[in-house]
DNA sequence: AATAAAAGTTAATCTAGTTTAACTTCATTT
DNA sequence: AAATGAAGTTAAACTAGATTAACTTTTATT
């Protein structure tokens, strides 16, 4: 079953019983993305909160040059949204699409304020969840000031080893913040024993 | 009254009645720390999240070097506390200290966790101030990427005109990672029309 | 199997921001 | 009013990482 995933990673935060886990899922939707597809467009008000079941998205904003800078990666029993075009129904600053061919559980506006009312427990949840983001996000902004780029790919190598070997290369030196040709160099420094 | 702000704030995101908010001040203290104090210590498990009422404080992370790297400033009416600590009551990676006398309402966890089963709703006022909380950090990430320290420090002053007002230079430049000798270069170079 | 396109590498040159250090201005204490 | 220290400035020398550009390897397409 495809919901299994998502019901054991929500039985980590709160416990719900039958009838609350089958709202729940009668209020979700099972939808397959393609390879290179965006499941959120910059500009677009972001219409859903996305659990994955499997593959793997990247969340990127493109600036005034054409470049693009990925704020986060996501893979299964992750979520991935436009979390602030989501909450205030705004156009989105952010493009999430598809590494990979992605399938997700998801959970539209309206959708999850009325679950927000049924079950009022998810406002647990999701409080947890987003705490945790929110801390994970401070702490890069801190990696990105105390660390060099080499240690800051260290750390992620080791934080994120599974996404670390999934994604394209130059799709890590975005999220680091440095260009292709510096973590190139990079790695080549790290083999050769610094 | 002091607790009046807070409650205008809450009242912002939910309502709740007199009750409770009664329940909700008996559970919080009002307290008062002098310029240079410090709330939360790198290292101590943090043991409160802290409403401001006047004041100002800095959030800052020391690095192997003995570097500040100043994560956030908060003022009247903004929420301040070592939060991936708070939550899993581990070591504090930070330290809050203020930079002005402050004066705060005190949500201590184990009284949060209370409130959170006695008036639910507050589950749902947290999850937005994070989710706000969260959706900024995100943001800062990407101008740190696509700004130059200039852009940045003009970001900066106009959306947050009071702070840079009120808050040392040399405390702005660790806000923006870069040195104070540099946002001393970028100041004159802005006097003087770029 | 051949070709094209995408991803990754290498090296030379360049630049935004750091480091160091001496100096000035401002605030606080006596 | 003098004196000490904290905060801010200026400028020269330096470096981490960017840019440019030519090249190699891998992957996908016909």
């Amino acid at each position: 079953m495809n919901h299994k995933s998502l019901l054991d990673y929500i039985n980590k935060f709160i416990s719900l019983t039958v009838e609350e886990e089958n709202i729940l899922l009668s209020k979700t939707t099972n939808r397959r993305y393609l390879k290179d597809q965006y499941i959120v467009q910059q500009g677009d008000v972001c219409k859903s909160v996305n659990f994955i079941i499997s593959g793997c998205t990247k969340t990127f904003y493109m600036d005034q040059e054409g470049q693009e800078h990925i704020v986060m990666f996501a893979i299964e029993d992750w979520w991935t949204s436009d979390l602030g075009s989501h909450i205030t129904q705004t156009p989105a600053d952010f493009n999430v699409q598809c590494i990979e061919q992605t399938q997700l559980i998801q959970f539209t506006y309206d959708n999850l304020e009325e679950l927000y009312k049924e079950i009022p427990k998810l406002e647990r949840l999701f409080r947890k969840i987003v705490e945790r983001a929110f801390v994970a996000s401070q702490k890069r902004i801190i990696r990105n000031f105390s660390l060099s780029a080499k240690e800051r790919y260290q750390v992620f190598k080791t934080t994120y080893p599974k996404i670390d070997q999934r994604v394209p290369q130059y799709m890590i030196a975005s999220y680091l913040g440095i260009t292709k040709e510096f973590l190139s160099k990079i790695k080549s420094q790290i083999i050769q024993g610094q």
